[in-house]
DNA sequence: GTGAAAGCGCTAACAG
DNA sequence: CTGTTAGCGCTTTCAC
């Protein structure tokens, strides 16, 4: 015997308004404007309400008619179940959530998976319920991102190129981050660098990347990392051409360590081996580890964001706030919306990381002067 | 020069039928049942919405309409915030997420922090536009948890006892998998045991546990695996009320690394240190280490859950399929509502996983017989 | 304090 | 293929 005896048709205003013989108004008020009636009355409302089942106004007739849906999209690079794997994102919904909860906000996570037509895609944001996005390094010509900004709805980004017209961005610097690690291995004696990658386009690509190559058709923050570590080559006197990069699709820690193992095939002479994210750097460093190289000795290896496994292994790499990003772009979102004409780019700071992973080149007295 | 020229009053369905002449019936077919009218109409419809702004049929007016958000709601156990950082927590939403991605299905992550007050923390359920909850993890009393139920949608919960009536639960067997372990630990010869575990009820309490008194309004999770061990101290002729467990509110690394130290202090003559989740194991671990015991000689350390990083630590533990809970949950909240009389319950298997952090008590011939 | 009226923007029959 | 009709359930002036 079931026990949850539902009525029929679930309960509305209009229903507990009749049984009660009041109108609809005042039931209104009973949720929405508690001084807008006698607390006897309102007691008697929600007695009603509570015997037929009836959990407040419907929140979707409610969203229609204010104008509200109480909560804000979401866009991630990739598949959500991907996300969800990746520190530096969790990082970042951290504090993004916090703003949210705060705001009592809802946080709408669109199923952004790949494998959507263009026209699917942009259906999916086209139906969210949302008073706004927020658009976390999502690359460029996304078919979800232009659905986003056909919406004309609130827009905030982060970890994004200025490409998002009239929307406030934030995040770091982060060629700057990356060219003054890489300085500092430079000055440090390395001479030969690789570099391991995440995804740099839309198109799937595991291996070696033309350098002389990187358009803006590329992922924004991985692109700049790169463009970092080519500009210190360049002010420490080495051939930006010369350096060694290879991509991986995908972002775990084993791609670290493929990838690791076969930079160290084409590119067997390298020293120091600067990672464009920690998880890269951490499978990187299992690899060095199992093939029996002295790191720092023979290889220096570098990381990127401060993920707290990384400043726990020891790792050097470049500490960025994500969880600040993600709450300073909930912030920027949620407060009203300011017409001010030029929206806002807010740059975060940065800090190098100095772990045991990096060190000056063993025997390196051949570069001495 | 502000280049998006919004019009004044967004475009609707209706607007846009009025400039093509043509009714409104039609342009949501053009939308929502393309086979329903001539494609150069469609096309044109398309090129006026464009031209106007429009991005489709109002998503809140067209929920209202059909009765349906298009989205899953999301209570999990702790502040969101928080919970971003759980790789437990993180593994479900995975899975979770995937079985609403393939469904086309928004995740709506209903912001349940702490420190609300419980009339608002069941507004904040009862306004969230969606089609049903997933329930994680919840412990009993919660009043977001109470408003889910008023809401009388369809609910499926994971790793919770079954008091949620009618709902279906997916889930695994707590108790046993960690009997099964402390089973093998006792069989190694272990005789002293220690535990740690995170917060068992609502309440903020850190420190030692009362092991006499677990009652039903603790979290069920934490207080299985806690009877699952001594349930195997009681088939291992041991004292179940020998057992020391220390609890941490919070659930980071640093806690197990504090409540490793304090179990030590308390109980120096554990042989074994059993952990109620990874998390707290790998900080049990790194206190072991710089405390300069031997582990396993020392003693024993094991985990639960099986995260990425418990296993490429070697951390022995039992396996879990978050994923597939978070998977299973989505499905069975997707699929038509069982009305089949008895809810499903789904419990997944797990698996002992035996890492190097566990071995037999270490001049252990005392106990041979 | 309370109620009547007027939609929010859309979809779903159904009839043409 | 296209249009007419009838609400979905609620909030919000504005009078009483």
């Amino acid at each position: 015997m079931s026990r949850s005896r539902q009525p029929r048709r679930q309960a509305t205003l209009a229903s507990i308004a009749a049984e009660l013989k009041i109108s609809r108004t005042t039931v209104s008020n009973a949720y929405n404007r508690p001084d807008q009636l006698s607390a006897d009355l309102r007691d008697r409302v929600f007695e009603v309400a509570k015997r037929r089942g009836y959990a407040g106004p419907d929140p979707m007739a409610r969203s229609l008619r204010t104008r509200k849906a109480g909560a804000v999209g979401v866009l991630l690079t990739e598949a959500l179940s991907y996300s969800f794997r990746d520190p530096a994102a969790m990082a970042f919904l951290s504090g993004l959530s916090e703003a949210c909860e705060s705001a009592g906000q809802g946080l709408l996570l669109i199923p952004a998976g790949p494998g959507r037509a263009d026209e699917e895609a942009a259906q999916v944001v086209h139906r969210a319920s949302v008073d706004g996005f927020v658009v976390y390094s999502v690359p460029p010509g996304d078919p979800y991102l232009a659905a986003v900004l056909e919406r004309h709805l609130p827009v905030v980004a982060c970890d994004q190129p200025r490409e998002i017209e009239s929307a406030p961005v934030v995040g770091i610097d982060d060629r700057r981050a990356m060219r003054d690690l890489a300085a500092h291995l430079i000055s440090l004696g390395h001479r030969e660098i690789g570099m391991l990658c995440m995804r740099l386009g839309r198109d799937r690509h595991d291996g070696v990347v033309d350098v002389t190559d990187l358009g803006a058709e590329h992922f924004h923050v991985q692109r700049e990392r790169i463009l970092g570590v080519q500009d210190a080559m360049r002010q420490g006197g080495l051939d930006p051409a010369g350096l060694t990069v290879v991509e991986r699709f995908t972002h775990t820690s084993d791609d670290g360590y493929s990838a690791a193992a076969q930079i160290s095939a084409v590119a067997p002479r390298i020293t120091a081996l600067m990672c464009t994210t920690d998880v890269l750097a951490l499978g990187a460093l299992r690899w060095a580890q199992e093939a029996g190289l002295d790191v720092p000795g023979h290889l220096s290896i570098t990381g990127f964001d401060g993920i707290d496994e990384a400043l726990r292994e020891g790792l050097t790499t470049v500490r960025q706030p994500q969880k600040d990003k993600g709450r300073r772009t909930g912030e920027l979102l949620l407060a009203a919306p300011s017409h001010t004409g030029v929206p806002a780019v807010e740059t975060l700071d940065t800090q190098l990381w100095f772990g045991k992973t990096s060190g000056p080149v063993e025997s390196a007295e051949w570069y001495a002067e």
